[in-house]
DNA sequence: GCACTATATTTGGTCGACCAATTAATTGGT
DNA sequence: ACCAATTAATTGGTCGACCAAATATAGTGC
C-alpha cells in the first residue's frame, strides 16, 4: 500500500526557484545582457518569500550565470541561451556525480598539474611539498590514517602549478573523492607505503623539472590507489 | 598625497566570517564532527548580522566543509584540519582568478575531452556535433559573432567525452572566457574561417575514433584563438 | 529648448522578529 | 532511584520591514 505514496517536496524551494528562472530564460523572456525584475516583484510573483528568490539568485550568480550589481538590479551575464539550456541543468545535478567520472577527471587535473609544478616550483614549492610529504610518512609511521595528509601533499603540487584555477577546480572535486574513500577506512600499511613511494618519486621529478616524467609518475599513482579502492569496494560488499 | 590611502573593505562580511570560521577550525576549537556555536550566537560574538553568518555557512557548505540539519545544527564535515587550512585560504579568492590561469586549464580540460570523445563517441554524439558546426558556419557565413556557436560546439563535444564532471568543470569556467571574448566583439571572417576548418578537423579526428589526433588538433585550435584574442586585445589598446 | 540639479522612486543589502522542528530539562509516576 | 511523558529552551528556516545607494523623474535656471 505504501507504493502508492510518491516522494514528495524532494526539491527544495530555491531549486524551484531555479527551475522557474531557468525557464524565463530559455523561453527568451530574459535575453542575455537583461535585467531581470526586482526581487520583490519576483517573490511575488513566483508566490514565495524574497529570502528564497535571494539564494536562488545567489547559487546562479556563483555559477556565473547571473551577475548582481548593489542596488542597480540582477541581468543574465554574457553567455549566450543555446549554452545555458544545457548548463544549468546540469546546475541542479552537479553534487551527484558518478565516481568513475570524479577519478577520470581528478586524473586529468592532477596529471597536468604535476607537470606544470615540475616547470614552474619554486625553492618554497619543493620545502612545502616535502613537509606534506614527511607529515604524510609520520602519520603512516604511527599506523593511523593520513587521508588528509594525504590530500594535502596532492594540494601543494597544485599550488606549484601556479594555475590558481586548476587549484581551485581540483578543490572543488576532491572532497568527494575523499568522502568516498574514507567509507572503507583503511588502514593497509603495504598499500599506504607503496603510495608513499610513489609520492616520493613524483617529488623527485618536481625537484628535477622534468614535467613529462613528474606526469607519468603521478598518473600511475592515481591508477594505483584508483585500483585499491576498487578492490577494497568489493571486499566491503 | 592620494597614496597615503591604502585601499579598505575590499573583503566583505561574508569574507571576514568565513575567515573567522577558519581560525575556529584551525586553532582546534572547532574539530571535525563538532557543532559550531548557534547561527545567533555567532552573530552577536562576531558583531554582525545574522544573514552574514547565514551566507558564510552556506558558502561554507556548497564546498563541502560544513554541514547543516535543519533545526538541529551545523556541523564541520568530514575533511580533516590539516587539509582544511589550505582549502579554506582558496574559497574565497576563487572568483577571480587570472585569465592565463583560465585559459590554460581550458586547454587542459578540452583537449583530455576531445581524447576522451574520440573513444566513446556514440552515433548519436557524432551528429550533434555535426549539428553544432553547422550552426556555427551559417552564423560566420551570415557575417555574424558566432561566440555561443563556437561555445556550443566545444559543449557537445565534452558531452560524447561521456564524463559528466569533466563536462561540469568546463561549464564553470568557460563563461568566464566568453565573458573576455566577448569584450572585443571581432568579427574577423578570416579568423573565423580558420577556426571553423580546424573544427571540422577535430570532428573528423573524433568520427575516427583516434584519441590523440583529436587531442593535438584541440590544443592547436585552442592555442590560435588565444594568440588571436592576444593580439587583439594589443590593438584594442 | 536644453542642461543641470534636486527630489522621488526603485533597487539590492541588512537586520530583527516570528515559526516549526528539535533537543534538553523538568516533572510525575512507579 | 529510575524511567516516561510533558514542558521549556534552543535550533535553523522564513518572512517582512527598514536602509543606503543607484536610477528615474520632475523641476528650475539659463
Amino acid at each position: 500500500m505504501l507504493e502508492n505514496f510518491s516522494t514528495i517536496k524532494v526539491e527544495s524551494p530555491v531549486d524551484k526557484i531555479i527551475r522557474q528562472i531557468r525557464g524565463l530564460i530559455t523561453s527568451g523572456q530574459l535575453a542575455p545582457g537583461e535585467k531581470l525584475p526586482a526581487e520583490r516583484k519576483l517573490a511575488e510573483k513566483l508566490g514565495v518569500g524574497r529570502t528564497h528568490v535571494r539564494d536562488a539568485i545567489q547559487k546562479l550568480e556563483f555559477y556565473g550565470i547571473l551577475r548582481t550589481r548593489p542596488q542597480s538590479g540582477t541581468v543574465v551575464a554574457g553567455i549566450g541561451i543555446t549554452a545555458l539550456e544545457g548548463l544549468i541543468g546540469d546546475v541542479l545535478k552537479l553534487e551527484k556525480s558518478d565516481f568513475a567520472s570524479l577519478v577520470e577527471t581528478r586524473v586529468i587535473l592532477e596529471t597536468n598539474a604535476a607537470e606544470l609544478a615540475a616547470e614552474r616550483r619554486t625553492d618554497a614549492d619543493l620545502l612545502a611539498i616535502e613537509k606534506a610529504l614527511v607529515a604524510y610518512k609520520d602519520k603512516i609511521r604511527a599506523g593511523e590514517s593520513a587521508v588528509e595528509e594525504d590530500l594535502l601533499f596532492h594540494l601543494k603540487i597544485a599550488e606549484a602549478s601556479k594555475n590558481a584555477v586548476l587549484k581551485s577546480l581540483m578543490l572543488i572535486i576532491t572532497p568527494d573523492i575523499v568522502n568516498d574513500f574514507k567509507q572503507y577506512e583503511v588502514c593497509d600499511d603495504r598499500a599506504e607505503l607503496k603510495a608513499f613511494y610513489e609520492h616520493q618519486e613524483i617529488l623527485e621529478h618536481i625537484r628535477n623539472g622534468d614535467a613529462g616524467a613528474a606526469g607519468v609518475a603521478m598518473k600511475v599513482h592515481l591508477q594505483d590507489v584508483s585500483d585499491f579502492s576498487k578492490s577494497n569496494s568489493f571486499l566491503a560488499r
